[in-house]
DNA sequence: TTACGTATGTTATAACGTACCATATTATAA
DNA sequence: TTATAATATGGTACGTTATAACATACGTAA
């Protein structure tokens, strides 16, 4: 749970290899696909990949989006200090900007709160058309 | 994606049938806990389910929970008028609160629509534990 | 009647995810 | 050094979630 140090040469062979995949796609990978992309360097099999991935996750490097069963390098360094991270998902090009907004989870918690709920993760993801889309649409 | 009409007799019988073991339930189901309870009335595959699902969804009758692959009965009457819905999911019981605040959506909003993008639908769950479970832990 | 839209039934399969067992590697303590 | 624990890895098999594709039935409008 321990994220290993500030550069990605203390992961593990296996989580560096999905790390990669993820940060040179830039764009959500589902974990079939990362497997597929992985498999002529020996990775074979789903554990693998869901293992690595679970690291990433834990070190908060990678997010996963939970409306598209995909995963997604983390785009803004604060996000491990931040706990407002929120998604917007472009359906046509499949553009993931992640927005940080330290209002905004407060005012979700305070919700939550109130209703008597103690919150401890979030899955905030808005489905939608990015501004390149828009204009070609 | 014309809602039928105010009452339930209007939704065909695959529809009613998934719409009442959701309200029975009463906590988010899987759709295979579905099947697996319409068995005795016949319901034998999967599409049959996801069908009257999606169209309930339509309907704004139900929500699905995408976070943990459920469904669930829209417990709030003007969820067809409002877009901001967001869920509070208890981890301990699976109870669900579904709460409408109408800045919160706006917020969002108006974060993405700052980076040029256009909204469409949003998945916002919350996850923690609820008062009751807070007590017996 | 014909044609169309919609709901249904059904099979098979795709896509996503994990339990479990074995082996190897690394770190720490006795 | 040996013992032990923790972690990483490889792999099979299976469980869970979801959809493609094809066929049938039914109402209704031309």
């Amino acid at each position: 749970m321990t994220r290993p140090a500030d550069s990605d040469t203390e992961l593990t062979r296996n989580q560096s290899l999905v790390l990669n995949t993820l940060l040179t796609a830039a764009k959500p990978l589902s974990a079939y696909s990362i497997l597929d992309e992985l498999r002529s360097t020996g990775m074979k099999a789903p554990p693998q990949v869901y293992r690595a991935l679970d690291k990433l996750i834990d070190f908060k490097l990678i997010h996963k989006l939970e409306s598209i069963n995909s995963y997604i390098v983390c785009q803004n360094s604060n996000c491990d200090s931040s706990n407002a991270t929120s998604f917007a998902i472009c359906d046509g090009c499949n553009l993931v900007l992640e927005m940080v907004d330290d209002d905004f989870e407060a005012k979700i918690h305070a919700l939550a709160y109130s209703a008597g709920f103690s919150p401890d993760h979030s899955t905030i993801e808005l489905h939608g058309t990015c501004l390149g889309c828009l204009h070609l649409g």
